[in-house]
DNA sequence: GTCTAATCAAAGGA
DNA sequence: CTCCTTTGATTAGA
């Protein structure tokens, strides 16, 4: 098969007429760079293919082609006739499809890194909108003094311009409750560098791949959660919301800390069908959908002298009156404008911007990523959005809404053989509500109400019944404490501890810094946590408590293919997410105890060698831990005792000091390490096993990174 | 180059 | 739970 250019390379049989796949090519700003060869260009190149994308799902190891390994037969045909009969059909007044050459003008980078590296921090634009509208003035005002509040981050170019500016009404003080300024500046400065990334390189920049999307992502977060943090802890303005979230992906963006910089149509690299974020800057920061708000994303391109917008990607997340019907495969989009978003007064949409680029993309036959945004049910006002892969527009048209007012309509259908993403969800929640049974189920809750929420056993891949037998308890049984020593007192946040409370004894206990958000996200990791205690006045909610609180995210344990089972769950769990902690029977590590120890399939042994995780904060110095402690759950356990290992994990553990009345025990707490997609398996990363034990278990992860055997 | 308008945001409070 | 207010970033296009 001939080098795919984008995803319509997953076609290659389909009777779909050359010329239109041709046209959908590589796109003005569309500017390959090759790991072995970064200073060559395809511009120059006679024949332009090389614009492969990685294959954005699947372990694939490298080296591999196909797009999708899938497909090919059903259900194609029908859809490239429907789109192509509906394209010509449309086709009156459109150019036809370019040829190939046109696409290949000489400004590759036009909207490079080279005008975003200079831009500040803060521009000073708000400032001078100052003059119109009184209402929004003392806002815009108010803006400015948090902007220079913070100083340090704030360019000379900025001061300049800001204090040439006459500041209107009174300005407002930003109060800070410690007398400690957030240096935004420095936090994402310290992570940076912690992580090596005060220089990202080029390439990494301009194609994506499943770790460079992991670590920016994961730096996003860290950096969002520790301003989060600190500023909950030092500010008492009113208001509160400071936006973290634009302000580290803004940090990033400056610094050149993203992906997949550059727009294209289709797939992008490192992104897989299915794939999770919790922020529409995340969406940005990997390179999947550009703007900040707008739902439709666009670029231009040269059609032989003029050019045309065509949509990459759109967003499709309730804002309009979309509709939602039964098939998952079909969305109708509604187009941009005809509402003022300042007043909400309406008026008709246009045939301009991203409602230009839809129809254009419409007759062009290009493909169209799109993301779904779904109402987070277990975080309040949250939205998560969903990566539902590449559609296709198969017709435009324009109505009148309830007001009489014009706003266009798009039909689009995805393109076959992609993963389930957005259906699995709405499977997901039949499931839940019961209009539709678990496939496969065997039992509804093998916790029998241990846990708050049931956890389900579930086979659909062959006829075994169930795992071994086993007592579930909920929690790590202690005969006696780990240390009997109680070298503190508890608090006494009755409403629950709370972050820049100095006089909180676990605030102290813990650096200063609750080691948990206000929405239970682990914020850094370390070596050990200080969780409330027995003596702790704090109620079961507090958020010095999570690991205590249980699992909060609906699970299932399920047959796997060739592992034995597995745990994974039907909830999306965001990063730093508290997951479940390992239950079981503390073993005494003597002689003849080790010896039962090795035959033992569910021992967590907190004393192996544990590879550093790079992907998480703080834990390069966790090569091993400073404590013994070995559980078995082999014949006591919770869910945690179905985790499989993995070399390339997406659950990390933590120590966990809880005290009680006759000591301090420790817990062994799982937490997510990135955003992880419903029904992807929960896998942790068992340890490296010593010389002895080298090559008694075969790791069948299928990880690029396995090492070929665990501990 | 600069600047601004347009945009299916996110949090918190009423 | 919905509505409203506040604080806001990115990019296309002027």
């Amino acid at each position: 098969m001939e080098q795919g250019f984008n995803s319509d390379s997953n076609a290659p049989s389909a009777p779909i007429d050359k010329s239109r796949v041709y046209d959908v090519k590589p796109l003005r700003s569309l500017v390959p760079v090759f790991p072995n060869t970064p200073g060559m260009s395809s511009i120059s190149t006679p024949n332009p293919t090389p614009f492969v994308c990685v294959p954005p799902s699947g372990p694939f190891p490298a080296g591999v082609q196909p797009f999708y390994p899938f497909m090919v037969s059903n259900g194609s045909q029908p859809t490239m006739t429907r789109n192509h009969s509906a394209n010509t059909g449309f086709n009156s007044g459109i150019p036809d499809p370019v040829p190939l050459n046109s696409f290949r003008t000489p400004t590759p980078q036009a909207n490079g890194g080279s005008s975003r590296a200079k831009r500040a921090y803060k521009t000073s634009g708000s400032a001078s909108v100052v003059i119109e509208d009184d209402g929004y003035s003392d806002a815009q005002d108010q803006s400015d003094q948090y902007a220079s509040g913070f100083g340090t981050h704030v360019t000379d170019a900025d001061d300049a311009s800001n204090s040439g500016k006459k500041r209107r009404g009174r300005p407002k003080r930003r109060v800070v409750g410690n007398g400690a300024e957030i240096d935004v500046e420095s936090v994402a400065n310290n992570i940076l560098t912690l992580f090596k990334l005060k220089e990202f390189d080029e390439i990494r920049k301009a194609n994506g791949d499943k770790d460079t999307t992991a670590t920016v992502l994961l730096v996003y977060d860290l950096i969002r959660r520790t301003l989060t943090q600190l500023e909950e802890a030092s500010d008492n303005t009113p208001g509160g919301a400071r936006r973290p979230d634009l302000k580290s992906s803004n940090l990033l963006m400056t610094k050149g800390v993203r992906t997949n910089n550059l727009k294209r149509t289709g797939h992008v690299p490192g992104v897989d069908v299915g794939d999770i974020f919790f922020f529409r800057m995340e969406l940005c920061l990997v390179g999947l959908h550009a703007p900040s708000m707008a739902g439709i994303d666009y670029m231009s391109v040269k059609v032989t002298v003029s050019e045309d917008p065509v949509a990459v990607s759109i967003v499709s997340s309730g804002g309009y009156d979309d509709d939602d019907g039964d098939d998952t495969n079909v969305l109708i989009y509604s187009g941009q404008g005809g509402v003022q978003r300042r007043d909400g007064q309406m008026f008709d949409q246009k045939l301009e911007r991203g409602n230009l680029a839809l129809e254009k993309s419409l007759h062009r036959g290009n493909d169209v990523r799109v993301i779904r945004g779904i109402k987070d049910t277990s975080n309040a006002p949250g939205k998560i959005y969903v990566y539902d892969g590449v559609y296709k527009i198969h017709e435009s048209w324009a109505e009148k809404n309830k007001s009489g007012l014009n706003v266009f309509k798009y039909k689009l259908i995805r393109q076959p053989g992609q993963p389930e993403a957005y259906s699995l969800w709405k499977s997901i929640q039949q499931w839940r509500d019961g209009t539709a049974g678990r496939p496969g189920l065997i039992i509804p809750d093998l916790t029998s109400g241990a846990e708050t929420q049931p956890v389900a056993l579930v086979n659909d891949t062959d006829g075994e019944k169930g795992p071994a037998h086993f007592t579930y308890v909920a929690s790590l049984k202690y005969s006696q404490p780990f240390s009997a020593s109680k070298p503190f007192s508890g608090c006494r946040c009755l409403g629950g501890c709370q972050p820049g409370d100095s006089s909180c004894p676990c605030n102290q206990r813990n650096d200063g810094l609750l080691p948990y958000s206000s929405a239970g996200v682990l914020l850094t990791t370390k070596p050990v946590i200080h969780e409330c205690g027995q003596s702790c006045q704090s109620p079961p909610n507090c958020r010095n408590r999570i690991s205590q609180a249980g699992v909060k995210f609906r699970l299932e344990v399920f047959k796997t293919k060739n592992r034995g089972w597995g745990l994974r769950s039907w909830d999306p769990i965001r990063a730093g997410s508290f997951i479940c902690e390992y239950a079981g029977d503390i073993v005494k590590v003597t002689a003849s105890d080790f010896e039962n120890a090795n035959d033992d399939n569910y021992i967590f042994d907190a004393g192996r060698y544990y590879e550093p995780l790079e992907r998480v904060y703080d834990s390069n110095s966790s090569k091993k831990a400073p404590f013994p402690l070995v559980i078995s759950a082999k014949s006591n356990g919770n869910v945690s005792r179905f985790m499989n290992h993995s070399c390339s994990p997406n659950v990390f553990w933590q120590p966990v000091l809880r005290e009680s009345n006759s000591g301090v025990c420790l817990h062994i707490a799982f937490f997510a390490i990135h955003h992880i997609p419903p029904m992807q398996e929960l896998v942790y990363n068992y340890g490296i096993p010593t010389e002895a034990d080298r090559g008694k278990k075969k790791c069948l992860c299928g990880s690029v990174k396995c090492r070929g055997h665990f501990y």
